[in-house]
Order: C-alpha cells, then sequence, then structure tokens
DNA sequence: TTGAAAGCGGTACCAT
DNA sequence: ATGGTACCGCTTTCAA
C-alpha cells in the first residue's frame, strides 16, 4: 500500500541506500539522481515509516507525558504549551492521564519506556519509598514539573514558597491586616518529611500522595505570617466557611482570603456573596495560578502568574538537553508576577 | 542495555521464537520450558520492546487524537474519557493540538499516518474543497466528533440541533415567552452551504473554518423559535448587551437567553448582573455542554449535558471496530440531558 | 558516488 | 514442542 524505499529503489535502479541519501539530505550522492529518486519517491506517494526508522536509529522522537488531570486548566495550560515547543522541534506527545491513580502513574511510566519514548514530563502525584524504588527502574530522562518527587529527578516550575510569602506582604502592602488562608485538602501532619507527601486510604488501600506543591505553598504562607509579624497562621477549609464569616465581618480589620488555588478562591467568593460578603467591599480574595477561567467572572479575582509557559517551555528544553545527551542538568525556577485584578 | 529476545534465547538455550512463545502465551510451549524462559527474563530485566512488535505486527495500539484546545473543558473531558477508554483497550493516545491552526491540523494528521497510529479521532475545524482533498490522503481510519466534517467520515455526537430544539420547548414549559440566542462569533452567511463553514481571513490567507456543531445549535433554535410560534429568532453577541437587556427589562415578558455554549452564559450572568440584572430573579439563563465549571459559581446554570462520557466511548469504540477490519460503520448520535440547575 | 549487507528487536511460518 | 529463518522498513557502515 505504502510505498517503501525498497520500492523507490528498483522503480530508480538504484540501491535502498542511495534512496536513503535522497531521501534525508545526505551527502555523498549526485544532485541527478538525488533528483529521479525523489521524483520516483512523489510518484509513489512515499510516506516514511516512522516506526521503522525509530526502530533503527533507537529515538522515537516523542515524549510521554503523565498528567493526573487535563481538566484542570493549570496542567492543561501547561501541556498544551510543552505540545507546542515539542511540535515546534520536532517531537510528539504521547499522554497518559492518571486520574489520581498512582499505580496507573507507575504502570505509565513502564509503558513510555516500552515505546521507547526518547524522554518524560510527569506532573507526579505518587511518593514514598515503594514508588521511589518503582521509579528509579525507569531508564527513560524524566522532567518533573508541579510537584517534586526528590533531588534525584530534574524539576521545573516557580518557587510556590517565595511567591506565597511574597503574597502575604502583597497583601499586607495593600492594607489587609488579617490575612486568611484557605487550604484545598487537608495536610496530614503524621507523615515524614510532615507535609510533603500525604497518606490517604483507598480502597482499602494505603497510598501515598505527593503533596509538594500544595505543601510549599501553605509553608510559604506560613512563612509570610510570620516575616509580617501578623497573627497567625490562620488556616481554613471551605467547610469552615461560617468561622470565615465571623473573622471577615470583624470591622477592626482589614481581612484578605489567600487561596491556594484558583478554583477555591472562585468558590469562596461565590458562598461568600450568598452571605452578603462581598469582594472586594468586604473581604479581599486572592487566588493562585491565574487560571483563564478568571476572565469570565467578576470581579475579576487577584492571582498569581505562574509563568505557565515559561514553566511549559523550560521543561522541554531541560528534557531536550537531557536526552541529547547534555549534563549539567539543573532544576528550574521559574518567574511569576501578581496579578491585581478588581478583588482587593 | 535493555534485554533482547535474542539474549534470553542464547541464556535460556532456546530458539528466539521460543522465548517469544513463553513471553507471549502463546500455545506451542511446555510448560517448564515457559517457566525456565520466563525466569531468565525476569532476570535480564527484560521489556518487550513496543517499535520492534509494532514494526513486525503492522500494530501500533495507539490512536492520535487531534484538538484544536485542551484549555476547553468539553474537550479536555473528552480526550479524557478517551484516553480512559482507550487505556482500557491496551490503546494509547497520541495527541496533537491545533490552537486552531487547520494547517497543523493537516500536518498533524500526516504525521500520525507516518507513525502509523492504528486510526485517529479528529475534532476539526478545517473544512472545504482543499481540506477535503487533504484529508482523503490520509489512509487511517478517522472518526469526527464534536464537528461533522461529510458523510465520508464516522461521525460521533449529540444532536445538537434537536437538542437546541427542545430546549426551547423547555424553557417554554418554564414559562419564559421571551427567547432569546446568545451566539459565540458571527456565523457567516456567505458561504455554501451556508453558515456550516466560516471563511475568515487570517494573516492574509484565506481560511475556511468549520462551523458544523455551533450551525447546528443555532439552527435547532431557529427551529424550536418556530415551533413555539415564538418571536424571533431573536440572535445576540455579547457586544450587544446593551439591546439585550432593554429587551430584558421588559416587565410584559419572561426573557430567557440561550447560549450556544456555558462560557457565554457565564460572561452573560456576569455582565448582566453588572447590569443590576439578576439571574433568574429577572431573567433566566441557560448554557450548553454542562462543563464541570459550572458547579464553581452561583446560580448553578442550567445547562445540556451531552453525555461527554459516552461520546468519548463511542467515539473510541466505534474506532476500534474500525480497525480491527469491523464493516457497516455507522454514525453514532449520543443522549442527553437538561441540567435544571437554579438559574430558570 | 554508489551498492551490498548487516543490523534494530520482534513476529510468524515452515520444518523437524 | 522446538528450532531456524525470513521478514517488517529504515539506517549505517564498509567496500567498490
Amino acid at each position: 500500500m505504502a510505498a517503501t524505499i525498497k520500492e523507490i529503489a528498483i522503480k530508480a535502479g538504484v540501491s535502498e541506500g542511495t534512496v536513503d541519501r535522497a531521501l534525508n539530505n545526505r551527502s555523498g550522492i549526485s544532485e541527478r539522481t538525488k533528483e529521479k529518486v525523489l521524483a520516483i519517491a512523489k510518484e509513489l506517494n512515499y510516506e516514511p515509516n516512522h516506526l521503522a526508522s525509530s526502530l533503527a536509529t533507537g529515538k522515537t522522537k516523542t515524549i510521554g507525558v503523565v498528567c493526573s488531570d487535563i481538566c484542570n486548566q493549570f496542567f492543561s495550560s501547561l501541556i498544551e504549551e510543552i505540545e507546542k515547543v515539542a511540535y515546534e522541534n520536532g517531537y510528539f506527545i504521547n499522554l497518559i492521564l492518571t486520574r489520581g491513580n498512582v499505580d496507573k502513574e507507575l504502570d505509565g511510566l513502564r509503558y513510555f519506556e516500552r515505546r521507547r519514548v526518547d524522554g518524560i514530563i510527569i506532573f507526579p502525584i505518587g511518593a514514598g519509598k515503594e514508588y521511589d524504588d518503582e521509579l528509579k527502574k525507569i531508564k527513560v530522562p524524566i522532567v518533573t514539573i508541579y510537584n517534586k518527587i526528590s533531588d534525584k529527578y530534574v524539576y521545573v516550575g516557580a518557587d510556590f514558597r517565595q511567591i506565597m510569602r511574597n503574597a502575604v506582604s502583597f497583601l499586607v502592602n495593600k492594607g489587609y491586616t488579617k490575612i486568611l488562608y484557605l487550604e484545598g485538602y487537608k495536610i496530614p501532619k503524621n507523615v515524614a518529611p510532615p507535609g510533603i507527601n500525604a497518606e490517604v486510604i483507598r480502597k482499602g488501600k494505603r497510598v501515598i500522595l505527593n503533596n509538594y506543591t500544595m505543601h510549599e505553598r501553605y509553608k510559604g504562607y506560613e512563612e509570610g505570617i510570620k516575616d509580617e509579624r501578623l497573627f497567625g497562621p490562620l488556616v481554613y477549609r471551605l467547610e469552615q466557611m461560617d468561622e470565615m464569616v465571623e473573622i471577615i465581618k470583624d470591622k477592626n480589620e482589614r481581612v484578605a482570603v489567600l487561596c491556594a488555588y484558583d478554583k477555591l478562591a472562585i468558590r469562596a467568593m461565590d458562598v461568600l456573596r450568598q452571605r452578603g460578603i462581598e469582594t472586594p467591599r468586604d473581604v479581599g480574595i486572592m487566588g493562585f495560578d491565574n487560571i483563564e477561567m478568571l476572565d469570565l467572572i467578576s470581579p475579576r479575582l487577584a492571582s498569581v502568574d505562574c509563568g505557565i509557559k515559561e514553566i511549559g517551555r523550560k521543561a522541554f528544553g531541560i528534557l531536550l538537553r537531557e536526552i541529547e545527551g547534555g549534563k549539567n542538568i539543573e532544576n528550574c525556577i521559574t518567574g511569576y508576577s501578581f496579578v491585581e485584578g478588581e478583588s482587593l
């Protein structure tokens, strides 16, 4: 059906090697034969078989991406950017979505290895010793993003801790005197190192989840509170809205709610409005990640732009260098900026 | 580095064929040798090379997905489901994101062909004769989703037209007497067949975009208006909010705004609120697609659940049948349901 | 400049 | 039940 190099060679009356030279702009071929071969290739509607060349060269020009949840706009934006840069460099994306399933995450990595992807970018959700042991078996360059696994793996991301720390000062400069922290899910305190990994029970099975990024954000808040000598830390979850409302209603303070991520901020603003608390009139709200969705609703939420594009670009760039045998690969901390919005 | 079948064969003192039989549970091998081979394979840390087997069998167990925008939650949910079903069936996803670039869409399809993906699921954005001609060259099973290209390609999706038509009646039954339609972008009237394709100029180049789904939705609204003998069609865009407000303020009518998709509905509700018009007190708003984001804000928007999971499942299922040589492949129309929400 | 042939790592068929 | 071997389609090296 699809023409092969051999067929072209026969029809052109040359050897396969010569056809290869013509097709791939290699040296050692005369202009004349090259043109002839190319003409015949076109006539035969030749399409290179990427599998065969991958097998022969050992390079697939494919990178695997493991992500837990593509519906999370932070992740989808990141993948979009990774795909873009990869494509520009002639690479393809193989995608595995784990939906929070750590086993699938490891499984996916193994599959990638079998498929001989040249490298892997992972937003890790697993953690712990068993996980690390399994990971160690994967002999493909890996770059971690969003969550850090350990210093053994290159990590690309913003310095979430420092950003959150600065965010506290940012809010203080805006005139806020009390800053609450709204966290997404409980940060367990019984895991070592404390809080970075989260131990949960799923289907009767003990699973250790990677909580790195969320933990960093929280720690940054704590540090910011100390820096500014504010009362706190004051940490809440959405279910504790009643308690938050009490604090917000205190007219002696200007209260701001710093949220671990944007969706929390959206929910918080919505729930508070239902209780008659208007943003920014009665309370300041600040999100984190600056996902696109924020542009849809008003008041436009203040947030932190973590430079998703930069993270994506750098992650791929570093992986590429690693694939091409570069050494001295280092973690990469990307920039950020505060987005003022209208919610402060 | 990674062990090969040949190495196992040598170490086990058997032939490559026998190793293959052991490794892949094929018949014609004694229990004893099988165990021996398997033990050695394990010892050597054997990982099958998927490239080699793909080349030999002609099957890659990979399907390509071409999508314009993964940040669109409708699409990301769909991809999530496709990936899930594919994975369950031992298939992998290769992803190309086109960012609205029709050239990249065609390019991506060609790449997929070279990579010998077994099949392709595409959310097409291109249209027109040139596009069709290029598409015709792709000799890989293709299933279209979201937008339809032509009857030459299997299409999986809800009957958007009929749904929108029923949505009008749904609103009438809710007591609304005037129904506006909020559309996303202009539907050109000068392209044949009218409105299904949208002709735009980009970077000085004429590009034809596939407008199938949006066109169907609009047509459904038109038909619904006729069914119910309502005044209209009354079609607006976000920029025409002033005119809409005028109509909504008419106290003799109960006005509802039917939106082409959810994000429009969110924006509409937001903008109207800024003008003092409360939902559902002063106006009813209904979205379309029921994306997850709707759960974050209140009042919870009414919408249409088009059964994204079903679309994803069916799309993959049909593609799989086609890959496996099934005949009588037909388009598949999926179910839907209205989500009442609190905005009506 | 060109040809011939040995891989790459499995698969599958034909002998034995 | 097992071995031997010719592919799959492209790359690469060595010789001519």
